[in-house]
DNA sequence: TTTTGCACTCCCCGCCGCGGGGTGCTAAAT
DNA sequence: ATTTAGCACCCCGCGGCGGGGAGTGCAAAA
């Protein structure tokens, strides 16, 4: 990769114009021309100074025209530029401060909550909006209950990580009583409660193999049911780990050329997968991380930007958060949305109860 | 509402124009002429004899012309006499049924199952398919179970019909034993059990708040925390009752001047309001329901047209499915595809283990 | 009743020319 | 040594024009 422009390298001159030249594009789209920058900059500078300013932004790759004789649009490594060195972040008001911490109060379940941040995000920025759900890899097993619906057919429940639910039914080979049931779950608690959940799948269904001769008849019942319940488990993949919200509105700002380019983004979005290998970049980065055009290797990606921050609870990371939207965007409004939503969000996870 | 036009009305040979006609507008979209109607239909016509008997079937409602002089196109009751009488379905070969039947295989849970029959309708046609889940007034409360995750925070499960399993997570007033918690599920599955969950709900709600003097201490305990627990069911909106697909598929077909007209479709998938309004129509429909552009009130949904069939098992109606596409698509195709896919999903409910 | 012939309409497409907003370069000015 | 002015040039977008194609309606002939 070539490595990107640092601010120190440019003169003050070039690197006001160079922000005005990207603030008026991202402002109406056009590519911008020498004339215009010289009106709007307030720099009194005429035209032809500021077409070789250009020029040398050119050669360095912060610009490029569409065109041999038309304005300057800003490439992929200038708005990197743009965002790391040149962005001056907007104070949010209060009014919609307040509104992001009303829409993530804490009035309901884990997944709805994540459900509103992201639709939140969305409304907000007029953009797509993603939230990504904590890693099953992360995840302690809390506690193991089963419920008899038939003699049979046995409901299994897993509590994971304090609040979050999993349940699946199975059927047994031959019948359980509820006593039964109690006992095994009363032995698989004392086992694993508090073990990480990848451990307790790979140990019952390897470990525990072996220390069936051992164990009396009905601990032999038990095993053989845990199997059955963790296979069914693992083949259950998590799925809903990416909550998007607001796709449509990318289609406002589609340039009408490339709807089937929104298109291939929509599809990847239903895929998830690289959209949440993305993510998972983000996850241990300080705060917000962007992801500009091409930068982020997917090419589905190629003109959009994707703006995240990590949520945290006490420390632990949880998952990211994020907005995608056209690089042409504004990321003075839409970085600091993202960054307290992402801490608003840490804190509602917090003080839930 | 206009009458629509019966096909008796209409001479032989005006009603073989038409086909062809229709045919060939959903072959390539384009305003079709009396010249190539001429060369296509096999009946030896001139292009004016073709001209007198288009002109009649437009004063009929049948057809419109964009413009004076272009080409004819269906209306919206053109298509209903289309598929009403004309429309001669396919035979879909066998490797395609098996496709269905593979899909639809019961391998694993319900929603799952219900995911991959929109999904395969979606990828068959190429359209976007959607399943409607059961409406949750139908179901009937099998069994009712509480989990002490702490001495105060209690998971509720709440087994619905069979096979659903709901839960949520209620924190009470005061401390409850493992023992009382058993208790008093026994209590309410004795009165609850088999009974319809909106029932339950109200009953436990209005009812029982004036019995709570009558019975004894744990029993006013009981009573408040099922209170509890379904006043949080009742908040707990289903939302998860309608299942897309496959929506980018109509992205390819988007005559691209139409695109905002597409966004409001997708935002009417997302809202799920309308379409879950339409698909209700359909339910006790005895199988196939087409609704063709502007039929469906919804204007939205106006150059679309819904294919629906219900899907049952043992004589009830469980919900519908279909595939959401352009008035201007396949129907001889489309039309047996949902209809075995409606089947084959019932199928797949009832041999469910 | 069907066909032929005819006048007419409208869209689409390519073409042209032009104006606007751009450019790069060079030479003059500061 | 910069900055500016001047100039030639580029290229897109747009409006107008003309012709061809596809289609129409109508009237008169078959």
């Amino acid at each position: 990769m070539v490595s990107n422009i640092d601010s120190s390298q440019l003169s003050e001159r070039s690197l006001h114009l160079f922000k005005s030249l990207v603030e008026h594009f991202i402002e109406d789209g056009t590519p911008v021309g020498s004339r215009t920058l010289a009106r709007d900059s307030k720099l009194n500078l005429s035209p032809a100074t500021i077409r070789n300013v250009m020029a040398d932004l050119e050669a360095l790759g912060l610009l490029d025209s569409p065109h041999i004789s038309a304005g300057r649009v800003p490439t992929a490594r200038g708005y990197r530029l743009f965002v790391d060195s040149l962005l001056s972040v907007d104070h949010l008001d209060s009014a919609e401060v307040d509104q992001i911490a009303r829409e993530l109060a804490p009035k309901d379940d884990v997944p709805a909550l994540m459900q509103r941040a992201s639709s939140m995000l969305s409304d907000i920025t007029r953009l797509a909006g993603v939230v990504m759900l904590p890693r099953p890899e992360q995840s302690r097993l809390r506690q193991i209950e089963f419920v008899a619906l038939s003699a049979r057919r046995i409901l299994v429940i897993l509590v994971v990580n304090e609040r979050e639910v999993q349940n699946r039914i199975i059927n047994t080979a031959r019948d359980f009583s509820p006593a039964e049931l109690q006992q095994v779950s009363n032995y698989l608690n004392e086992i694993f409660a508090g073990k990480e959940l990848n451990y307790v799948r790979a140990t019952i269904l390897d470990e525990l193999e072996k220390m069936k001769e051992q164990v009396n008849q009905s601990m032999q019942a038990a095993i053989e049911m845990a199997q059955t319940a963790f296979d069914a488990e693992a083949t259950t993949e998590p799925d809903d780990d990416l909550l998007f919200s607001g796709q449509t509105n990318l289609m406002d700002v589609a340039e009408l050329a490339d709807i089937d380019q929104l298109k291939k983004l929509f599809e990847s979005f239903n895929q998830k997968r690289d959209i949440l290998h993305l993510l998972e970049q983000a996850i241990n980065a300080d705060g917000i991380q962007i992801f500009i055009g091409e930068e982020s290797g997917y090419d589905v990606l190629d003109n959009y930007s994707v703006v995240t921050a990590p949520y945290e609870v006490g420390g632990q990371m949880l998952g990211v958060l994020g907005v995608i939207g056209p690089t042409r965007m504004h990321y003075e409004r839409v970085i600091p949305i993202v960054d307290i939503t992402a801490r608003m969000l840490g804190c509602a996870l917090n003080t839930r109860n």
